[in-house]
DNA sequence: ATCTTTAGTTGGGACGGTAAACGAACTAAG
DNA sequence: CTTAGTTCGTTTACCGTCCCAACTAAAGAT
């Protein structure tokens, strides 16, 4: 009745079905519940997903040949034989994300069951226009995340990497303005200088990444309709619509940051007035609430970080200056995410960046805001919250990305 | 390496597959090439879709069985045995679309290979605040559609209405503001109606079913990414978004018309300022184009079409006046277009409703307008074109939407 | 000790896709 | 007319996967 009908199904180009695709589906069944419900028993599977209990039987067979899935303990203290219990085999696997950023890298690895194996983060400042020497310093920070992780024994499953801002699908980065960058093929350049390395390497927007890692690893996961919104110097947004990454014809979905809000506005960087990033951009966050910040020269975004915890540190006194700045605030980011979610109705807005550190204050007047904008009673439903991510959303996304590739399918070879 | 690995797998919930999916899968595979490239043999279709030769022949001889498929002679003057030529067999089934507007009723229903098989259309005139009687209206149509269909021996594989509001999951019409309808049941009511038919019947937003039609009957038939404009007293915005539609948490996606574009903008009827509808809708073109036709009282819905006309000839005569109201009005339309095109990234905006009549002078303006917002170069490679559907998109796509379901695999029992 | 309950395995059956061989039906050419 | 060559579609044997039902296994309950 509800979404789709067949299981199997997919709307685009004749895509013909066998046993393989039967089998991979059903393995790919079977791993998603154990992410979700592990501990739990070949028979616990076998009643919640419908399969027989033989065919769980042969298909965790398969998973643990393939050092998939482990089997840990058994039941006691209850009636009836007891059950083998089976969790995700964190050890032998690991999922690399990594960040490129205005002012920081950052790599995070993941294990396939989505514990966190290492989270690194440092300074970095990229000269605009030479992404050679910013691509450089992110292949030396590959290396030594996937060296370590194969030092540790483990098979790096895959690589992605965050950029903020428009990726297309094969991964050339077609504008960072953050970065300055302009038509760079990022995805070639990383894989060459990684020496064209065996696993996987791909490229995405930051907040397509971030959304992701929301979806899965942050409070929201099950949400099915779902949208991340990065905060910084620029602002994006990543969108989930029923279970499926929003990308666009060519990826550059989720510009959300150059939203025209009021043609009368102020100037924005990028020439035109009134833009979404000239009243909720973290510039005009600090400007608003800490007016005694230079305002003359642009921000150096190293400086971001200690002018937020300012920010916070006066909301929570209770500042009435800071806390108006931030009602302010929050009144435009709640007027351009109204444009959002009654575009795309999402059930949930999760706040990143900046923005979730100064959540509390900006939550109220952007709910309120969105109320009052939107076309459906009720906010069709949204809700705004902060983000349970902190700023390695991005990275951590990029590692999830590879897991999900796993959970749907396509399954390392049997281990040799 | 893009979007999907495995076939059959879905990202959500633990949903496994056996046989039978394979069987639906394959089945609608067939369905599927065989609705884009009719006329053609059991060999063409093994060689195109990958399928073996004999899984095809057993796919077809189902699918004859079902009345879906029929032969139709052979080809000759050919070396090697002649093929025998196959077509999706039309008659024995019919798919019905229903829309409910302001002014009109629309009644549209398709065989399987997509033909038109009728095409029906009546004045309307509904009581704010009185859905009962609209639906009891609708209900008439249905039935004498159905009627119709069954009288030439047709089974009726589904029923979709589309109306102009937000609609849920349920089929429960939320709102629907040029109605004057509000928390409407429109499925259960006319399910009632009906006396509880047989056959499968929805109830959808009118710009999702439109964009539908689009993809599948215009000229965008194969885009993934795709957005249809409703243009009428209000505007609304189907969206496909890699091939799927998006539809929110609650169904409410596409909310256009009501798209803030300036603050300091004019009253709307929504009671804020600056809505696109106020700039775009019909009523704000015919009143900068036609000044002469009172302004003072709020047009009737019905008086709509005599002033498009008036427009479009004036235009085609050259009209200064006009065509200066059309490309202010273009202008509008690409600026509220650029948003929604940073947001989703389509890459074509097809312009319905009377949008479609006027496109020729609305188009140039609004591309300017939106290649000077777009965030990507190039306006992230967004065309804006006219929709070659005519008023009957939403019907049409509700139509439509039957045999969606039908090429995903949910095919009708093999027939007493 | 026996019964009950639950876990997991085994063997048989059905189903559907694959591959290769085959007959059918045509054209081309001697 | 005969023979070769081509292509279509079916037939046959095979294999992999899932399902079902019966079975074994291992515990607590009586």
């Amino acid at each position: 009745m509800g979404r789709g009908s067949s299981v199997l199904t997919r709307e685009n180009g004749p895509q013909p079905a066998d046993f393989a695709d039967v089998r991979a589906t059903n393995l790919a069944v079977v791993l998603r519940h154990l992410r979700t419900h592990a501990p739990c028993s070949r028979a616990d599977i076998a009643a919640t997903t419908g399969l027989n209990k033989a065919t769980v039987s042969s298909l965790v067979t398969d998973l643990i040949d393939r050092r998939l899935v482990r089997e840990v303990g058994m039941t006691e203290n209850r009636i009836g034989r007891p059950a083998v219990m089976l969790v995700l085999d964190g050890s032998p696997y690991a999922a690399v994300g990594l960040e490129i950023n205005t002012d920081y890298l950052t790599a995070v690895a993941l294990d396939l069951a989505g514990e966190r194996l290492l989270s690194w983060r440092r300074a970095f400042t990229g000269t605009p226009g030479q992404p050679g020497q910013a691509i450089a310093s992110l292949a030396a920070l590959a290396r030594r995340t996937v060296s370590k992780l194969e030092r540790e024994r483990r098979r790096v499953l895959g690589l992605t990497v965050a950029v903020p801002g428009l990726v297309d699908a094969d991964g050339i980065v077609e504008l960072a303005a953050g970065l300055g960058w302009q038509r760079v093929d990022v995805r070639k350049s990383l894989l060459a200088a990684l020496g064209e390395p065996g696993y996987p390497l791909l490229v995405e927007n930051d907040a397509n990444l971030a959304v992701l890692a929301e979806q899965r690893l942050g409070d929201q996961s099950g949400t099915g309709d779902l949208v991340y919104v990065t905060g910084g110097a620029s602002i994006g947004a990543g969108i989930i619509s029923d279970f499926r990454l929003v990308r666009g014809a060519r990826g550059f979905a989720g510009e959300f940051g150059h939203l025209p809000l009021d043609p009368a506005g102020p100037v924005c960087g990028c020439g035109r007035r009134g833009c979404l990033e000239t009243y909720a951009g973290l510039g005009a966050v600090i400007r608003r609430a800490l007016p005694d910040v230079g305002i003359e020269t642009a921000l150096s975004p190293s400086e971001f970080g200690p002018h937020v915890d300012e920010i916070q540190r006066l909301a929570k006194a209770g500042d009435p200056q800071v806390l108006e700045a931030l009602s302010e605030t929050g009144r435009h980011l709640g007027h351009g995410l109204a444009i959002l979610a009654n575009l795309v109705n999402p059930a949930c807005v999760a706040l990143g960046g900046y923005f979730t550190a100064l959540a509390p204050w900006l939550i109220p007047s952007a709910t309120e805001e969105l109320a009052s904008r939107s076309a459906a009673a009720d906010s069709g439903g949204t809700r705004i919250v902060a983000s349970a991510l902190d700023s390695s959303a991005a990275a951590a996304g990029g590692a999830t990305r590879v897991l999900d590739a796993i959970d749907s399918g396509s399954l390392p070879t049997p281990h040799r």
